[in-house]
DNA sequence: ACCTGAACACCGTTCAAGT
DNA sequence: ACCTGAACACCGTTCAAGT
C-alpha cells in the first residue's frame, strides 16, 4: 500500500486511458472505422504516438475498450421486467440499437470472443436465462446460441447498414438490390426473397429471431 | 534472339483469376490471414502487383472470392436427407467444419452480408426450410435467424480457435482461462460457466444451437 | 514518469513503361 | 492485352531523446 502522495495540480488536459478511449469513440462515430488511426488520435489529442502506447497496449485493445464503453453504458440501463422473457427481448434490442447507432461495435463484437464487451453480454443474458428457469449446461448451451445469434445478426446488419444508408433512398437501394438478384438468378426462392426485400425491416426481423430462440429454449426445457 | 523464353517454375501458365484465388487460399490456409498480402501473392505467383489488379478489383473482392470458393465446394456436397430437419443440421455442420478447417472463412463471412458465399448459404438453407414447411415471410424470418446464428457462431468459434489451438494443450488453456474468470469475478454464474468451460466442445454446442433454432421454428409454426 | 516525434518496417493500390 | 515493378500515400509500432 502506498501512502497518499501529494500531487501537483492535475493538468486538465492530462492524457488518460479514458480520454484516449473517448477520443477513439468520437472518431469511430463521426468518421467511421477506417478513419481511426493512431495519427488521427495523436492529432485530435495533440500528442505523440508513444504517449498513446503508454496508456493503451495496441490498436486491438483500444477497439475492445471502445466497444466495452458503448456496450457497458447500454447494459447498465437494462432493467429486469417482471416477465423474464421480456427482459431478454429488451436486452437484445438494446444491443441491436447500440450497434445501429455505432456500426463499428457490430464489427468489433464478432472479432474476439473473450473481450470484455462480449463477457458483459454473456453475464446479463446468462442471468436472465437463469430467471426463465434454464440452468447448468442447458444455460450454457442456450446462452451460447442466443449470444452467437445476437452477435451474428449484429455484424450482418451493421455491415448492411454501412452499405445501404437508412435514409430516404433506402427503399430505392433495396429495390435495386432485389432487381440485381432476380437478374442473376432464376431460382423462384431467390425471386420470392427479392420481392420481400424492399419491405424488410432489420429491427423487427432481429426480434423475430430472438423469439424463435426463446421458443426453442422453452420447447426444449 | 535466342529460342524458348525462360519461365520460373511456378509460372507455367497465364495468370487467371482462378489461379490468383487458389494462391490466396493456399496462403490463407498455410500462413494465416495476416500473411495474405499482395506482396506475398506476387512472390508466390512470380508476377507484379499490377498483374493481379488486372484480374481482381481489390483485396476485399479477393477475400470474398476465396471464401466463396471454400463454401461453394462444401455446399456442393450437401445431399438432402429424407428428414428435412436432418438436412438443415447437416448443412450447418458442413459450414461449421469448413470454418474449422479454414478459420479465415469465419471472419470473412461476417464482414459482408451480400457476398456470394453468404448468398449461397441463404439459398441452400432457404430451400431446406421450405422443405420443412416454412414459407413466405416466415421463411425469410427463419432463414435470417438461422443464417445469422450460423455466421455469428462461425466467427466466434473461428476467433476462439485461433487463440486456443485444438491441440494437446487445449484443456490446459481452457482451465487457465476459467481460472482467470473466477479470479476476476465473484459472480456465481461466472463461476459455473468457468467450471463448464474445460469440458466444452464447440462443435457439439454449435449443433445444440441449431436444434434450439429448429425447435423454435417448429413451436411457432 | 510521461511525453515527443522521427524512424522503421510494413501495407494496398496506381501507373508509366515494357512485351 | 497483359504484365512489370517502382512509386505513392498511407499504416501500427518502437525508441532515443526530451521534460
Amino acid at each position: 500500500m502506498t501512502a497518499p502522495t501529494p500531487r501537483s495540480p492535475r493538468r486538465s488536459d492530462a492524457l488518460t486511458r479514458d480520454r484516449i478511449v473517448e477520443a477513439a469513440i468520437e472518431i469511430l462515430d463521426e468518421e467511421g472505422e477506417s478513419h481511426l488511426t493512431f495519427r488521427a488520435l495523436t492529432s485530435r489529442l495533440s500528442t505523440g504516438a508513444g504517449a498513446l502506447y503508454h496508456h493503451v497496449a495496441n490498436k486491438d485493445e483500444l477497439l475492445a475498450a471502445a466497444t466495452d464503453g458503448i456496450i457497458g453504458r447500454e447494459l447498465a440501463e437494462v432493467q429486469d421486467d417482471e416477465e423474464p422473457a421480456a427482459s431478454i427481448r429488451a436486452t437484445s434490442l438494446r444491443i441491436f440499437d447500440a450497434i445501429d447507432a455505432h456500426p463499428w461495435v457490430g464489427t468489433q463484437l464478432s472479432r474476439e470472443p473473450w473481450q470484455p464487451a462480449v463477457i458483459q453480454i454473456w453475464k446479463v443474458l446468462g442471468t436472465q436465462l437463469q430467471d426463465i428457469g434454464v440452468t447448468g449446461s442447458a444455460r450454457s448451451d442456450a446462452g451460447s446460441a442466443l449470444v452467437n445469434y445476437i452477435l451474428g445478426a449484429a455484424a450482418q446488419y451493421a455491415a448492411g447498414a454501412r452499405r445501404i444508408p437508412d435514409d430516404g433512398d433506402r427503399k430505392a437501394h433495396l429495390e435495386a438490390l432485389a432487381a440485381e438478384w432476380t437478374r442473376q438468378d432464376s431460382d423462384p426462392l431467390v425471386h420470392e426473397s427479392a420481392s420481400l426485400l424492399p419491405e424488410h425491416e432489420d429491427r423487427a426481423q432481429f426480434l423475430v429471431g430472438v423469439d424463435i430462440f426463446l421458443a426453442g429454449i422453452t420447447a426444449r426445457r
